[in-house]
DNA sequence: CATGAATGAGCCTTCATTCAT
DNA sequence: CATGAATGAAGGCTCATTCAT
């Protein structure tokens, strides 16, 4: 039973969420152009239709507005893998969609995966994003697993090493395609494709 | 011939050079410390025994330390692992040796590598990053290589992946050792010794 | 004669007055917790069961309420004296009862007071404070008068200076007391007594 | 033996507090007409010959600015007294000396010190204040013992209150003395000076 | 009546850089 | 050569106030 009462509360929790989320949209675009370090809260509101005293009203600091972006922004990564794993019948189809999935997406969300870098990277110094990123990072290494052990069970194979491992090398894989996409490299995408081919059939499965 | 003056001028440009690869090294020990964006260079000249105003005498602007520094440090990387080429008879007294060089560094040198992967992030929103790093990076893909292909060569096997995909997966695999063994955790290493064989074997060559 | 619609505005009034009272009593409480200029309207309503954006509903500004405040709180301080003066038939009762008054005063509202003297000070500044402040301190320095004029009389002396010298004495001493009470002087409130029982048999009458 | 380096260091150190106590003037100069919470940095530099930048140059942070200019002023403030006790060889020439000493910094230094007073209060509710404020008050409270120890000697009487009484009487005379100085009142230092003959010779000494 | 979203002026502080000495 | 005084742009953050709902 719902009073009048909690409806309304509801009512403004879900227009405050929808409010950040909104904001994070923007904040997303324009630290995914600048990167964390040169990105002000003011060039931030700039790119959006508030002051930057609203970004303040709706985030406690700078920090966890980056990180709510962040999260915001993974989540959706993570779960497009997941229909990916739903979807393939074969073990080959399953790898084919699996690598043409991440060109896709080193192609369409390049900036938001060269920010994701940057802000792993500054986790490293500032303790206030460790845990935040560890999260995220756990996700993305669960979210590999689950292709890599979808992959063993379609080719009746067993994996060959540990989740970590299969997430550190498909990581390096990306990052490298990233980096060489990013500075204008033809075959970056086609790379990475060949590449997470090959690492599932040849590291990660035997 | 040389002339006086030309030997005058020769120690002149020594001293100079001199300077700088000394104010470098301690710009390095404090950038390792608290990171690229976190150090300022009132900081770096204070572990030095010069002035901050020194620090710009000798170097353009706070880039070209960086890149300075960066560049000085990754030239003692590189060559660590050649005399483990060098020195190894059999594949797998490569494997070990060059498991165990990356174990070490990755215990050693852990905040040089994490200031690294900093700068590296920077690279992909700083411009005047890229070229340094570039070519940093691609000396690290030879070195990588130089390894993958003596391993090959002793063992009697063709390497299965380009250098780029080589390099791609260890950088992977000894990115996420370094987070891990800065986490506090007492398996990176050892898992750090154990991926590199394991991807040597499997992945690199066949 | 009252018509009704007389009545509804009388009513409307004092609901609106009481409501006000209200919410003075609750700043009164974060004001003396936090200090004139530490305290933001938006931690006053916090305190309160009404919003923030209600408090500018009920005062004009900041120092409206501010004011509003202290007045309501000196309005209580000076009533508490009469009594005594009214209570005591001897003049050494009197200097007891007043001794013991400040003592109380002094350790049960010590955070009040020490609201007090910062807002005193605050309107030596800010011309806003000053008429209300005046009026306060003015219906002290009656109220300390009323003390010394009774203890005058009943041990048949003559006050041997103004009503100003004698609040300012009694004001300093008050002053002195309540900083050390707060900086956690066991002694304060005894010496405040002792002090209080002094002036009023050596400076103020003979 | 100095050296040339040791001679060299004090100069720069000498040119440094040189620098800090102008700045320290101009700042005491903006603080005490605007008082502590309506006076910003970039404010206080204005009324400077320099920039804002250089004040956080020659102090950490505001309060250390802060608390070097009161406490420059204050010392000022205390010797001032020392005189007048050594130069006085009647215990009436001291009362009159005295209180013209008081009646004229109130005149002469209003501002400065309503400013005091504005910091004391302040104080009481940032932490950061207290040590540097009690250990002012303390030199008040000791300067304010040698004049009222001297009169006592010289009259061939006994004080008969404690130091922390005398001061705290005197306080709150030359506090109220203030205030009605800066509303306008002509007769605030007449009666300052009667006012403390009075507690010279009535309360603190009989 | 009451709310709370939104604002923007203003604050303290940091820092790369310049330059006279 | 080397210093460090001085600068001023820029950043994160606070807060009284306004106003549509």
């Amino acid at each position: 039973m719902t009073t009048a009462a909690d409806r309304v509360s509801r009512r403004q929790v879900d227009k405050f969420e929808e409010r950040r989320r909104q904001l994070a949209e923007g904040a997303l675009q324009t630290l995914s152009e600048r990167g964390y370090a040169r990105t002000s809260l003011r060039e931030i509101a700039q790119n959006t239709e508030f002051s930057h005293g609203t970004l303040h009203y709706y985030f406690r600091d700078k920090v966890e507005l980056i990180m709510y972006c962040v999260r915001q922004y993974k989540a959706v990564c993570v779960q497009r893998y997941d229909a990916i794993v739903a979807d393939s019948a074969t073990a080959d189809g399953l790898a084919r969609g699996f690598a043409e999935g991440l060109a896709a997406t080193c192609r369409d969300d390049a900036l938001l995966h060269r920010l994701w870098y940057d802000l792993r990277s500054q986790s490293l110094f500032e303790e206030s994003f460790r845990p935040d990123v560890a999260e995220i990072d756990g996700s993305l290494e669960r979210m590999i697993w689950r292709i890599v052990d979808r992959y063993a069970e379609l080719s009746g194979q067993e994996p060959t090493c540990s989740s970590a491992m299969a997430y550190a090398t498909f990581d390096g894989l990306f990052q490298q395609s990233l980096l060489r996409h990013l500075s204008g490299s033809d075959l970056a995408l086609d790379d990475l494709r060949a590449g997470a081919r090959h690492l599932l059939s040849h590291v990660v499965c035997a």
